[in-house]
Parts: structure tokens; C-alpha cells; sequence
DNA sequence: TTCATTTGTGGAAACGTTTACACATATTCG
DNA sequence: CGAATATGTGTAAACGTTTCCACAAATGAA
């Protein structure tokens, strides 16, 4: 039921077979037709478990994303799929959910389909991973993070200069007070370095974020509208409030339309991403742009290279654009207290 | 380097390693703290290819979507994610980027990575890949639609049927002048149906839909407004659009704010799926709830039922619900012509 | 006590490839 | 013309599991 057959039947042996599909130019072109004949009557496909096994090598990418419910995982998958393909590999995806336990679990299956690489999200994670990882000698990345003291290989974003970045933006445009609505830190490194950056941003300026004008929730865009409420009930109401994530922006700026708030005349609104959607809705979002497809790509070809033995630089670091658009600008001039 | 070292260690044979991993209530139980030790110890990790050489399963499921692109299908591959990896299967995914060549050179290469099972996308697709899946007995599921000839198992809605409830709910309203935009659907029979159900409803009532009133783009939101736009520019503009999926209903509903449309008062606009967006837009998108969840949960049921060797409906037809919200409404008065 | 059953373990043969290594024949070169 | 080098092919040994079968010891029933 396999290569065996073909070459009866091609009347080679095996070896030759096997040649015929990995390094076909060594075969002479006769030989290489009576095999494509046999191939195709009887229906062969190779055996990749057969050929892991003794090849020590799967041919397949895994990956272990926080959760596929968000088009920004799943567009960097996108193009992370695509390049593998090209040069034959094949994507072999967990979600863990965000939940550490989850994600070890994952990646020890991951390892025993021996995978012959892996792609994680951010930095952060339980050590026994590394661990692991280490002992197993099993090329991986980081994305979305680089890793600053850069002991593991990453592709992604210095997401603390870019919360810097947007914060100082309205900084610049007169912003004193402002708010936050961000992903869980606990469970996503991204958010807490852009939080970071935003935070260092203030202080640069004398100004700080009080912990209760930073709001935490899983990502989505009802949770953007509740944050903003709450943020927009405080006193004083911030006049800025920045988002970790577009989505949260967009959810935000829905609910101003609720409250009667508009945007940027009462509040300036950012989000941070750039999804389609952000250029689409009234106003427009000012947002931070990040690269998710080349993400994506670039994280394959590190781990490409790295599995053809080419050096490969250990971290990549990528742009990220702000993009202005309609919802900042200064704020109010502030009421004289009467 | 594997169960052999692992055994030597424990003072026992591979068999009883095996065991230990794979029924484990069949070795004693002080044998078996040894095993533990020994695999704690040794870092081991199984190896699936052997695993899968030999025991003829790999514990993978495959499955090729159009696109990672889209949410839609990122949520119900996260469903099926979940459900899979609680029985202890891996996911496996390729995207096709709605090529039908792509997509058979995918199912071969899964194929060959010896998945027990395999899910797809739709139903229309190139006979070779079927005949292929026949020949190999793998048990797959397409997704989405369910077969009206019952060729092939299948989880998901009727889609025919679901175009003519969104169809027939504007006609009910009053609206004669339709347009509609959907996915190309040459490469899309879900579209295809839909559009086929929507016809359905029209002709019962004596009604039609001219070709030039029915724009097929790739799914993306910008096209949603570009097609949008086209169609009310059309004499005499349609009193309702009817979208196949809420991403071109959410594009077009910005674009009706640029073009001074207001919704529902000069256009009722209709969508598909109720993907999160579509509740919060302003005004709330009228649309067909797709129960995206469930299909990814659903075909994992059906492909881990089939895979215990259980007895499994065909087909599993989910159910479908009209959401009224406030993007529909009666058509304004004929103007008479002066 | 004897036989049958349960419980726990091991031996050895697959599974379908790849990969050294060897070898025969044809080609090139000084 | 002989030696060196390509070119094309084959033999046989892995790779790390599972699985079939056998078997010993402990337990239960008659």
C-alpha cells in the first residue's frame, strides 16, 4: 500500500521511488515516467507520518494562537499559511484561549505531532515552555512582541514605543486627561507594554494615568462600549481615551453615538491596529497601523530559513505608522471653574 | 530517544510504556509511578509520527477554508478547534484562497500528512477531491451547506431557503425594486444559493431580479460600498438591498451615510450572517443569523463520532433566524410619475 | 485441590519511508 | 587506452511506536 507497490509496479526498487519525489533530477527521465504512471493508477500519496518518522523532519508549522475569534490572529495566520505552502509546508494551529495551562498543553501536542517549528504569540509565558522548547531543540518565534532582553527570536512590533507614540500624539494636541481601555495584561504582553509606552509618555510630560481611568477587558467590541461608558462617567471625564485595539475603538465610538458624546469635538478617540473597519466608521479612527500580514510572513521565513540552515537575524523588528485620521484633535478649551 | 529509553529506565518493556500512554488502567498502578518518573525524567515526548506509522491514526483533522481572512471562518474553525482538542485531535488547516486548484493540491497535501479526517467549506468543488476521498475511505464533512442530493455529509444551513426568508420579509414590507450584492459565486455556492433562494422568492410573487442589479465582488467591506454605490446610482434605484453577508451590508451602510442615503427611510439594506458589527452599526442591520459556532462545533461532533466508529446522521441541517433590526422598513411612496 | 479467570507484563513483528553505502555502466580526459 | 568521474540504480538497516500473541502469577469458583 505504498512506495513498495509503485515501484513493483514502476518495476524499480523503492529507493528509486523515493528518489523520484525528492530529488527527481537524479532519476533518469524514462524511469521518472513509468513511476508517474504507476503513481497515478494507483492512487498513491505518500506516507508523511512514515516519512517523518525516519526523516526526523514533518514538514508541518505549528502554531498557537490566543484565540481565533479575532480577525487580526486570523489575517496573520492568513499569510503565515500562505508562505509555508509555497515551500510545502503545512500549518498545524491550537487556540489556547488565552489561558497559560491551555497554551503549555498545546505546545506538548504540538511537539508530539513533531512539528518542525513553532510560532507563538507574544512573549509571556509559562517557562517550562521555554523550557521545553530548549531541550527539544525546536526553532520557534515570538510575534506580535520582540523580546526586549531578546532571548527568544521574535517578529513583531516594539509595542511600548508605540503606545509612547500614540500618547504623545495627544499629548501634542493638548490632552491632559485622559483614559485607557485595554486587553487583560495579565494574559497579553502586548497590551501591557503599549500601556507602558503610554504611561512613559505622560510621565515625560508630568501627567499619569490613575488605575482606575484604565480599564481591562477581554477584547471585543461590546466591552469597548462599556469601558468607554464607564471611562466617560468619571469626573473629570477624560478628554482623550486611548485603546489597546481598534476594536475596542470601534465599540467606543458606537457608544459615543449612544451617549451624545461626538467624536473628536467632546473626546478624542484612538484605537490601535488599523483593521479595515477603522477608516470606515464616522469619523475615521487615528490609529497605530500594525503590520499583521507581514507578521505573518516574516515569522515563516524566519522559521524557513532557520529549517534550511541559513542564518537568520534572531529578531525582526517592524514599523508601525500612526495614522491620523478624524477622531483627535485638541480638546475642548476646559471650563474655568465658576 | 524515545519509549525504549523511557522503558529501560522504568525497569520495563515498551509495551508497557505504550500501555501506560494509551490504557493506562491496564498497568499497575506502582509500575506506573515508575513510568512517570522515568518519563518526567527523560523529557520524553511520544512520537507521533511513529505513532501514527503504526497504529494507522494520526489524531489530526484537516481542514481547508477559502480564507483566514475573514472572521467568519477564523470563528467556526475556533469551535472546531475546541471541540477537537478536548478529544485530544489536532487541527490542521490550509487555505485555498477560493482557488479551486489550490484547494485540491491541499487536500492532497493533508492527505498525505495522513489526517483521519478532514473538513471542507461548501460543496462545490473539483470532482477529483472527492473521488480522491472516496478511494482513501477518509471521513470529511463540508461545512456551511448541507448537499440538497445528500452526496456528502454535510454541516450547516439551507442557504436557498435563507435567501428566500430575507427576500420574502422585504417583500412583505412592500419593496419591488431590489439589488443585491454577494460573493462571486462561481467560487462560493453558498452565494450562489442564496442568490438562487432570493430569485425564488421574487418569482412567487411575479417580481425579478435583473442581472444588472446583482454585483458579485470579493467579500471585503470597501467593495460592499463601491457596489453599493453603483447600484443606487441605477434608474430606478433599488427601495432594498439585499447583501450576502453582513461585511458588504456594513460597507454599504457607510457608504449610504457618504452618499446622504439615510437607512431604512431611502433604502432598506439587508444582511447575512450576524457577525457582531451588524447589531451595533447605526441603525442595526436586519440579517440572517448563520450559527457560525455551531458548524465548527457540529463537524467536529460528526467527524469524532465517525471516527469512534458510531453511527452519525448524514447531515446535520442548523437552523437559521431572521433578525429584525432597524435597517428594513416599507418602501417610500411611488412618487407618480408627473 | 483443581480448573478457570483476571491481572499484569513481555517478545517480536510489523508500519512505510529515508538514507548510507555499494555498484554497474557510461562518459570524459590526459 | 586507462583512470577518473558522472550517472542511475539497488540493498539493507534504521526510525519509534503499536499490536498480536503468549505467559506467569494471583485470585476466585467448584
Amino acid at each position: 500500500m505504498g512506495l513498495i507497490q509503485v515501484a513493483r509496479r514502476a518495476g524499480v526498487s523503492p529507493t528509486t521511488v523515493s528518489r523520484f519525489f525528492n530529488q527527481p533530477g537524479l532519476v533518469n527521465a524514462e524511469t521518472r515516467a513509468r513511476i508517474e504512471r504507476a503513481v497515478e493508477a494507483l492512487d498513491y500519496v505518500p506516507n508523511g507520518a512514515a516519512r517523518a518518522l525516519v526523516s526526523k523532519r514533518s514538514r508541518m508549522i505549528g502554531v498557537v494562537v490566543p484565540t481565533l475569534d479575532h480577525a487580526l490572529f486570523a489575517k496573520a495566520l492568513n499569510s503565515l499559511e500562505q508562505r509555508l505552502m509555497q515551500e510545502g509546508y503545512t500549518l498545524v494551529v491550537a487556540a489556547s484561549g488565552f489561558d497559560a495551562a491551555q497554551e503549555r498543553r498545546q505546545v506538548e501536542s504540538l511537539l508530539s505531532q513533531r512539528v518542525d517549528g513553532l510560532v507563538l504569540v507574544g512573549v509571556a509565558r509559562d517557562p517550562a515552555i521555554y523550557a521545553l522548547l530548549q531541550a527539544k531543540k525546536l526553532p520557534y518565534v515570538t510575534t506580535w512582541v520582540v523580546d526586549p532582553e531578546a532571548r527568544h527570536p521574535g517578529v513583531g512590533i516594539d509595542n511600548r514605543a508605540a503606545g509612547h507614540r500614540i500618547a504623545s500624539h495627544l499629548c501634542d494636541l493638548g490632552h491632559c486627561d485622559f483614559g485607557m481601555i485595554l486587553a487583560e495584561t495579565a494574559q497579553n504582553d502586548r497590551a501591557a507594554e503599549r500601556l507602558a509606552g503610554v504611561r512613559a509618555a505622560l510621565e515625560e510630560r508630568g501627567l499619569s494615568l490613575a488605575a482606575e481611568r484604565v480599564i481591562e477587558r477581554p477584547l471585543d467590541l461590546l466591552e469597548g462600549g462599556y469601558a468607554f461608558r464607564h471611562l466617560m462617567s468619571l469626573s473629570p471625564a477624560p478628554s482623550a481615551v486611548i485603546c489597546s485595539a481598534d476594536v475596542f475603538a470601534v465599540g467606543a465610538a458606537l457608544e459615543s453615538r449612544r451617549l451624545g458624546l461626538r467624536i473628536p469635538d467632546d473626546v478624542s478617540l484612538t484605537g490601535f491596529d488599523d483593521i479595515e473597519l477603522a477608516s470606515l466608521i464616522d469619523p475615521p479612527l487615528t490609529t497605530l497601523s500594525v503590520p499583521v500580514r507581514e507578521i505573518g510572513a516574516r515569522s515563516a521565513d524566519y522559521l524557513l530559513k532557520r529549517l534550511r540552515g541559513e542564518a537568520v537575524p534572531d529578531s525582526t523588528l517592524l514599523d508601525v505608522k500612526l495614522v491620523l485620521r478624524e477622531s483627535t484633535a485638541a480638546p475642548r478649551a476646559k471650563e474655568t471653574k465658576s
